[in-house]
DNA sequence: CGCCGCGATCATCAATCTGTCATAATCCGC
DNA sequence: GCGGATTATGACAGATTGATGATCGCGGCG
């Protein structure tokens, strides 16, 4: 209930008990569940923060479970993590399809499980891939860098964050709710005021390079990026 | 189990013999594997710079291991080698399905084997002669050595493993979980925090060669090697 | 056995990063 | 030009995160 709990419905009580203990390691409060009936049971009480979904389940299947999951009100928003021998993409699909937020096959490194979970809360949004390159900027997402002309600009990870929010979306102002959910993550209180603090520390990283006009302020809305960088 | 490392699941005794002894010769490690689950087992440890499969398996069939290898993303990128007794056209094609990199076709000459072994690697960015080089580094996979301007970096070898695996990746950061998952194995169960110290003590060993800042430290991410190296 | 090398943790210290305020600047419509 | 609203900045105290040194344990070896 410290809402850092996580559902793990999984029959096998070998695996089972490897991620109670993974999950437990990293943090976590584990409720677990050997059918996906004692998971619903479990779901009457607190919510909590993710569950774990074994695609094959004794009784009701894991899909069918999600799918459930999916239509009551109380439990839509809940991030959803399937676990899969399988991996033919018709399966996959159908996971998607029933609402998972992610999935994994097994087998699979519990640190990595650990790793998407997170990812999962934070509600990361946007896939991990190359570089993205807009005019003289360069941010590589693999590397955590960004770049002027191939010169290092460095920065602290909220601005990198941001700037590759910004630099994903050009031409796009986001205000500044939208900036806390997509960059600091949803649910987290912070002050929308803080936004633009981190702006100031982005500009300032960036004007060494004579870039600091390259986050624009959109008076009564927001921030964007400069429509001369994004069209770079 | 370092990286110049072949594994070889084949479970017929003297193929698999024969071929240790050929690879051997040829400078490789070989990890042997009598079964697809053995392979598995294996693969939990430090990954391999290459996989030979055979094709028929008792058990889980090599086809069916190469699909999972494909599917587990630390194993995805991995090098494939497909050993089949057939050589129906059909059967190639299933096979590249599955994600094979290349096939040979029994009965074969290990000489042809070693050689397409090292084309693979070296198509997939390593060299075959077994030493990395970037910049002033050197590090030689075979002989477990590490140089600087032709002299000799002592370390551990946990510190070897590491610095490959960055050298490997150059301009890109991996996060503690990534290297705990690449360079000590998955499932294993080792504080995160202990990667800082095994980067501390390659730092230090690098530093008299005036290389400290090789490694660099990606706050709230996790470690990369120094763009200037990689450069280099 | 006791010494050694190596590896994993822990405790502690230092470097950065963060969220908030208070205050100064700007902008906008009148 | 005024006054209210909105944004930019500088300063701070606390919280994170990384660096480092010391310690403990294990397996190999003389």
């Amino acid at each position: 209930m410290p809402a850092n709990t996580v559902l793990l419905v999984e029959d096998e009580t070998d695996i089972r008990e490897m991620l109670t203990f993974s999950l437990e390691r990293a943090g976590f409060d584990v409720a677990p569940a050997e059918t996906a009936e004692r998971a619903l049971e479990i779901l009457d009480g607190p919510p909590p923060a993710l569950v774990i979904i074994d695609w094959m389940l004794p009784g009701m299947s894991g899909v069918e479970l999600a799918r459930r999951l999916r239509r009551d009100a109380l439990t839509r928003e809940l991030p959803l993590l399937m676990l899969t021998a399988r991996g033919e993409e018709a399966d996959k699909l159908k996971s998607f399809d029933a609402g998972i937020d992610d999935y994994m096959t097994k087998p699979f490194s519990p640190r990595e499980l650990i790793a998407r979970i997170k990812a999962l809360l934070r509600r990361s949004g946007q896939p991990e891939d190359g570089v993205l390159a807009l005019g003289r900027l360069k941010l590589d997402t693999r590397g955590h860098q960004v770049a002027v002309d191939e010169e290092r600009v460095p920065m602290g990870p909220t601005e990198f964050r941001l700037l590759e929010l910004l630099m994903r979306n050009p031409e796009r102002a986001f205000d500044r709710g939208q900036l806390l959910d997509r960059v600091w993550g949803r649910n987290v209180y912070v002050e929308e005021r803080t936004v633009d603090v981190h702006v100031l520390r982005l500009r300032r990283a960036l004007s060494p390079f004579g870039m600091d006009k390259t986050v624009e302020t959109v008076r009564g809305v927001g921030y964007r990026l400069a429509p001369q960088v994004a069209a770079g």
